[in-house]
DNA sequence: GCACAGAACTTGTTCAAACAAGCTAGGGAC
DNA sequence: GTCCCTAGCTTGTTTGAACAAGTTCTGTGC
C-alpha cells in the first residue's frame, strides 16, 4: 500500500497525463485539494513535491501552481539500467557478452571504485542491439566483490541490473555520469559499424549501492542517431532519461 | 534572510565538504540535529531533503543516513549558461556573434516555441571561446517578444542570461534539453576547428520563463573533449553540470 | 559460540495550527 | 478611463505531537 501522499500524486498526475488539467492551467490550491481528499494541507504539500520534482509543475510563493507540461521524465532508473529503459520504451533488446575475464585493478579503476591498486575486478565488454541493430558498446568494471554474481549470469542476459535485483537483491541506488562525445575508435568501429572516427555519445558512470558502496565503472558508448538523453530542469529538480 | 531550513542545510553540506562529516559516516539523528539547533523534527527534515536532492546524503527508513559524497552538483543554472558556469569553474569565457537576424518561424521553430507558422524570431548565430579556444556554437532562436532585447545585447556579449536578467528581469526557470552526439557539418567544422565528420557534443535546449512561457529554442555543438556534462543522482533527485 | 527474540532507536507519514511572504483582483481616488 | 492600494487568497515556513515501519544492538537461551 502506498502511503497517502504518493496516491494523491498519482491522481494528480493522471489528470494532467489525460489533459483534465491542460499545459498552463492551474491547479487546484492546497486548501481545496486538502478539503477534496480529506488530509491535512501537510500531505498535499508532499503531494505536489512530488510531481514538482517530476517537473510537471512550478510553483511560486503566493500564486497558484501551474500546469508545465505533460511529458513525464522517467526519472533515474534509466541511467542505470539501458535494458530497463528500452523495454519501457517499447523496444526489443538484447545483450551479448563478447569479451569477460577477471583481473587486477589499474589505479585508474581503483580510484573510481574505492579499491586499492590490484584487487581483483572483473572487466566485461558487451555489445547492446536495439531492436536487432547495434546502438551501444559497454565496457564495464565490476568491484571484485560482484564478480561472481555477474560471472553466474547467461551470456545473453538482457538486463544485468534487474538479474543482479533478482538473484542478489542488488540496488543500484546512486550514480554518477559524465556524458561527452568521442571519436570512435578500431574497435568501435568494427563492432557498432559505423566509420573509424566518426561521433560516438560516450556516457561513463559509476553505480553505488544503497550504502554508498561502489559497485560498477562503465564507459557506454552509443552509435550517434540511436539514443539521446533527455534532460529536464525544473528550479532545483531534474530528470533524466533517454530519447528515441 | 534565509530561512532555517536553508541554514541549517548549509551548514551541514559545509560540514561535509569540510571533511568533518567524511564519506560513509553517519549523520546525527533528526532527534540529536533539532536538539542541537533548538528547532522542531519537521525543520531537520526540509534541511536534510535539500542535501539528499543534492546527492550528497542517502537515506532508508530505519537506518542512520549516510554521506554519499563530497562534490556538490552546480544543480541547474548551467545548463542554461555557459557563460555562468565557466566563470564559476574559473575559467575565462568569451562570446562573439557571427550572425543575427530576424526572419519568420518555421515549423519545428513554432512548435518548440509554442507560436504560430511565421511569427517573428530572432536568430543569431554565436561562437564561444573557452580561455581563447573555441569550443562551442550556438545556433539559438529567440520569441519575437525577446528580440528587442536581445539585439540591444552587444556582439561581444559574455552572458546572455545574465544580461537579459539586468536588463529586463527575465529568469529562465525552466528547461527541457537533449543531449547526443552528431557529425560536425562544413560550418561546424570551419568555425570550431574540427575536422569534417568528426565528433560533436550536441545540446538542443527549450528555455522558459517562470510562467512557463517559452523563450529560446538553441542548438548548441560543442568540441569533443571540451566540455562533459556529469550528472550525479540520488534515488529520485538529480543535478547536472558541465565539467572540463 | 551461535541464533533468535526483543528493546531501543531511527526514519517515514500524517495531523492541526499559526504566522510570514507574495500575488491578484477589485474598489476607490483622480 | 486610468492608476494605485488594499483585502483576501495562495504558497512558504515552522511547531509539536503521534504512530508506523524498518534497522541495529543487546541479551538470553541453547
Amino acid at each position: 500500500m502506498h502511503p497517502r501522499y504518493a496516491r494523491i500524486a498519482d491522481e494528480l498526475r493522471a489528470a494532467i497525463l489525460g489533459g483534465e488539467l491542460p499545459v498552463g492551467a492551474p491547479l487546484p490550491s492546497e486548501t481545496v485539494l486538502a478539503a477534496r481528499h480529506g488530509v491535512a494541507r501537510g500531505t498535499i504539500r508532499q503531494a505536489v513535491a512530488v510531481l514538482t520534482a517530476e517537473g510537471l509543475v512550478g510553483s511560486r510563493q503566493g500564486a497558484r501552481r501551474i500546469v508545465l507540461g505533460r511529458e513525464r521524465s522517467q526519472n533515474f532508473a534509466v541511467l542505470h539500467s539501458f535494458a530497463e529503459w528500452a523495454r519501457a520504451a517499447g523496444h526489443e533488446v538484447t545483450g551479448q557478452v563478447i569479451d569477460q575475464r577477471r583481473r587486477a585493478a589499474d589505479a585508474a579503476e581503483a580510484a573510481r571504485l574505492g579499491l586499492a591498486v590490484g584487487d581483483p575486478v572483473l572487466r566485461v565488454l558487451r555489445l547492446r542491439r536495439l531492436d536487432g541493430v547495434a546502438v551501444l558498446l559497454e565496457r564495464t568494471v565490476y568491484a571484485g566483490w560482484l564478480a561472481p554474481a555477474v560471472e553466474r549470469l547467461p551470456a545473453d542476459c538482457d538486463s544485468v541490473t534487474r538479474a543482479l535485483y533478482e538473484s542478489r537483491g542488488l540496488v543500484f541506488a546512486y550514480g554518477e555520469h559524465l556524458i561527452d562525445a568521442v571519436a570512435a575508435g578500431t574497435e568501435d568501429a568494427r563492432l557498432l559499424g559505423v566509420r573509424r572516427g566518426g561521433p560516438l555519445l560516450r556516457q561513463r558512470r559509476v553505480t553505488t549501492t544503497r550504502e554508498g558502496r561502489p559497485a560498477e565503472w562503465s564507459d557506454d558508448r552509443y552509435r550517434a542517431g540511436s539514443v539521446t538523453f533527455a534532460i529536464r530542469n525544473a528550479a532545483g529538480a531534474l530528470a533524466v532519461h533517454p530519447q528515441d
